[in-house]
DNA sequence: GCGATTTATGATATCGCTAACACTGCTTTC
DNA sequence: GAAAGCAGTGTTAGCGATATCATAAATCGC
């Protein structure tokens, strides 16, 4: 900066404010220095920058693993809207536990962020202490269920369960299973099933098995839930799994089966991916605006910063139940 | 740090040696030191690091978009290998954009980051200038058959062509389409089509369509690229799609009309995903071991910057045809 | 036309850490 | 028993920017 400023014949300081706020410049030294930057190629260390004004232009992002479609849908959105604003984003992987997100929570404060974007609600009470007396923004998502620390977006997970509970309830169907993640670690498919358990209490049922897979799931774990189910208990008449890559493969599993769907055996997905809707029959599931959860998040850790808003938040997004063929 | 060297009664220089070398300090002191920072809550300030040591142990990733699959995975990988080396990974999406690419670079670089790791070899002649300037260790991915700047991870996409051109030559059909990404953004599709074209010329053919889809492609793409291909020649016997998804959903929209996959029309897909070995017939495709590009690209860079490595390096790694149903 | 503002620029003092060197006691060596 | 080596710790001087205040020049109101 000190070369930039003497081959403009101006102080360091003029050539900070041409870099940060312009404004403040006048056209004919902003022209200068700005030459110079472009002449020496010159590169603003951010370090510095951040030393001086305490402030980053980096979000941090914590999501369970970039693997699940969900979580890399919402970062790309983070992204996107971050970017145009300059904030670098910072991405680390929870792996669906608690005691590596406060980890990950730790050393990312070394940076001293200026934002985190957290999934879920569910932390350590470290985690949670760190970030209040650190003082930086926190959005959680994908928990519209539970209260949150300051802002939230997400949808109620406990809604979609009773959705597809009225689905199954409304063809009359009474031997229902549920296929999701481990119950110690997937919190949020946890309120699916407790939403799908609560509607078939009203009518006097309970769900005839719940079926843990070991996260992260693959696709081929949906054909794994399906013999489990099956195991518990052969007469099942409807699975409503966790994520729909597992509906999908069960799905076509029965297809190849002879299994008709939904007449023997009704599915639901959750999510709505890529090819929920290119199956025979398309797969009936529920939407998921996991894109528009990372626009909002990432849109309100930005207004956060800029102080446009001040009191906590909470976000919470409709669903969609997609009534297609599968059940 | 002062408070922190304060109440253990030390220097911050101390304190500062039992943060990154604490083979340096006597247990006692160490303990002592240790104490403090835990009952202070002190984290330390890695901008300030960074400027008095310069090294900031970040390593920025550019990407075209997380919202491929198969960039998501890799930087899984990435994200796996680099942070147990306390490396924090930043990322940006070029958008299949050679103009963006080189924005970000520009806008990672004021970070100063330890190493690049990026998405084919294709680059502004700005951006290597700045990546040569700045002497950053840079690793490119996914493009084996292009000269990289130093280190490359990646496999031949015209090998790839090439196998699959094999592949239906073997089986005497004569009529092959290709679909794939807009030739003047995916290069590495281009690649690929160049080694399906080659490999039929040895045969006197040439490709009947060459369908070009807009990036970002979505599933839903496959059945438009199936109908195009079908528009041009509608004799077409085998279609190559430069991605599983497009094959995937183009295989179930022929089995929804009726269309016999492999006899009217064989498909090949790209990627092996997820879902590839589930459709009926399953689907034939080229195993990419994307996971294993971003662990090596990771540590490579690693290796780098830990100097354990100085020539260029180019890492190529094999590809499997994965002979399945559909061709 | 003179004091009061406003606009544009500069000087100086940090921000929180680490590199480099200096120092103090011990132990080792022959 | 003196010289040399070593382990452990402290002192000092930056790293490259910005905040803050000071100053100079231009504009304003009446």
């Amino acid at each position: 900066m000190v070369d930039v400023a003497r081959r403009a014949g101006t102080s360091t300081q003029t050539v900070s404010r041409v870099l940060s706020r312009p404004e403040l410049v006048s056209e004919a030294t902003r022209v200068l220095v700005e030459k110079a930057v472009r002449e020496l190629n010159y590169i603003p260390n951010s370090a510095a920058r951040l030393l001086a004004s305490t402030t980053s232009r980096i979000v941090a992002v914590i999501i369970p693993s970039l693997s699940a479609t969900v979580y890399a849908r919402e970062v790309d959105q983070i992204i996107r809207v971050l970017e145009p604003a300059s904030f670098s984003v910072m991405i680390g992987h929870s792996d669906y536990s608690e005691r590596r997100e406060e980890r990950l929570i730790q050393s990312f404060l070394e940076r001293r962020p200026d934002g985190f974007i957290l999934t879920g609600t569910q932390h350590t009470d470290l985690a949670r202490e760190l970030l209040k007396n650190s003082g930086v923004p926190v959005v959680e998502t994908f928990d519209g269920d539970n209260d949150a620390m300051d802002i939230s977006v997400g949808f109620s997970n406990y809604e979609a369960g009773r959705k597809v509970g009225d689905l199954f309830r409304s063809r009359g169907l009474t031997r229902i299973a549920y296929v999701g993640g481990r119950i110690e670690q997937d919190f949020r498919s946890n309120a699916r099933f407790d939403g799908l358990d609560s509607r078939l209490r009203e009518d006097g049922l309970a769900p005839v098995a719940r079926i843990q897979l070991k996260l992260p799931m693959s696709a081929r774990d949906g054909v794994a839930g399906l013999d489990q189910v099956l195991d518990v208990d052969p007469l099942t008449q409807a699975i409503f799994f966790s994520a729909d890559a597992l509906a999908i493969s069960a799905l076509l599993e029965c297809n190849r089966r002879g299994v008709r769907v939904p007449e023997q055996m009704a599915l639901c997905g959750f999510g709505n991916y890529d090819l929920a809707d290119a199956t025979m029959p398309a797969l009936t599931t529920v939407a998921v605006p996991f894109e528009t959860i990372g626009e909002l998040a990432a849109t309100a850790i930005l207004d956060r910063i800029n102080d446009r808003v001040k009191e906590p938040r909470r976000i919470t997004l409709p669903l969609q139940l997609l009534r297609r063929g599968s059940a």
